[in-house]
DNA sequence: TTCATTTCTTAAACTACATTAAGTTTTTTC
DNA sequence: GAAAAAACTTAATGTAGTTTAAGAAATGAA
């Protein structure tokens, strides 16, 4: 299957698109494959660019004052990702987004953006709904960490996402649940 | 100034909403006030509404394992707030939103939801904007956590919200900033 | 204007998790 | 398939923040 025929199907669960809407939209779309390790964004670069991930698995990570990576984000199959403020604002980020994975994307520019919702408005309603989802997924992972230890987030998160877990180093996924690579190995030691 | 004229000028900051098309919205707009401590929603209870507020606070809570309370969101004037989950799928809630100040509201209904933009497509583009500054607030929100201790989080957020900070009890702020009030008050006493 | 309630403070004892450092295993590269 | 690089483990030591508990201050109610 062609990569933006993902994209399709994606937005055709939330809104109907016809042939010739999918026209319009077609051109402001670029699809390529990014290997494993390869970087989108770079600290101190302006995003220019939403990411839709058809494959693979890309994440979301920034430097911390003691130089530790901390991951913020993972996206995986059917996920937009980007540096929000840096992105909208068109000023310097201060995150990496990186490809875990071999991963096949699809990216809008921000130079396209406003004028892809002018030319098919019904996008506004998709991407109201992504967006929904998305702050309905941060509420409930701001609970998570208010409410649960390091132990409990990842058993947890094991738990939701066992297959995930075994998709991404050890590393990226403690710095995810807001500990170190050394603590989830004591945790994965005993039981 | 009518409560729900304070609305139309925050949409009108993002879209351009007619006096039309304003007319067409204000069946589904219930504007009131609630006193301070007051309920708009409590565990166990299906959240019905999405809240703006036009003037004072409310704050979205859990009781964690321990019986705490944590305080996971506030909004204040021009800020919605809700349960999305809950909201969504009118599902069992395991949040409370409470009036932190004397608080008037303006709510919509979940049932008036689907025809509400409906009969408005422009207010798809609207949420759309509200959502994706939620969603690059939160991106924010996240980084801090993950990248500063307690004490920084505490001093930042007082830097940026030096009047908010005097608003709402500091037990309220503790838990918001992910720590006891206790140790608020150890931080507050050094200097 | 007093009594009750809520909020804030202080300090000692405790703990979940971080840090450091060295060694081991796994994966990648050529 | 050997060497290098990346990822993971283990364990001792350290610390930021919690817990508990009691008292003080502020706020609210009658």
């Amino acid at each position: 299957m062609e990569m933006v025929s993902a994209l399709y199907k994606h937005i055709n669960k939330f809104i109907d698109l016809s042939n010739d809407e999918q026209e319009i939209l077609a051109p402001f779309l670029k699809s390529f494959t990014v290997r494993k390790k390869a970087f989108l964004l770079s600290q101190g670069q302006t995003c220019r660019t939403n990411y839709f991930v058809v494959k693979g698995c890309l994440r979301l990570y920034f430097i911390d004052i003691k130089g530790a990576e901390q991951t913020t984000q993972f996206a995986i199959e059917n996920w937009w990702i980007t540096d929000l403020t840096s992105f909208l604002f068109q000023e310097q980020s201060e995150f990496y987004i990186q490809a875990a994975e071999a991963t096949e994307v699809i990216a809008i520019e921000h130079h396209h953006y406003d004028e892809m919702f002018h030319k098919l408005p019904k996008l506004e309603r998709y991407f109201r709904l992504i967006l929904q989802k998305n702050h309905q997924a941060s509420q409930r992972r701001i609970k998570f960490l208010y409410s649960q230890t390091a132990e409990e987030r990842y058993r947890h998160f094991n738990s939701l996402f066992p297959e995930f877990v075994q998709r991404v180093p050890q590393y990226m996924l403690a710095s995810y649940l807001g500990f170190t690579p050394e603590f989830l190995s004591k945790i994965r030691a005993k039981k």
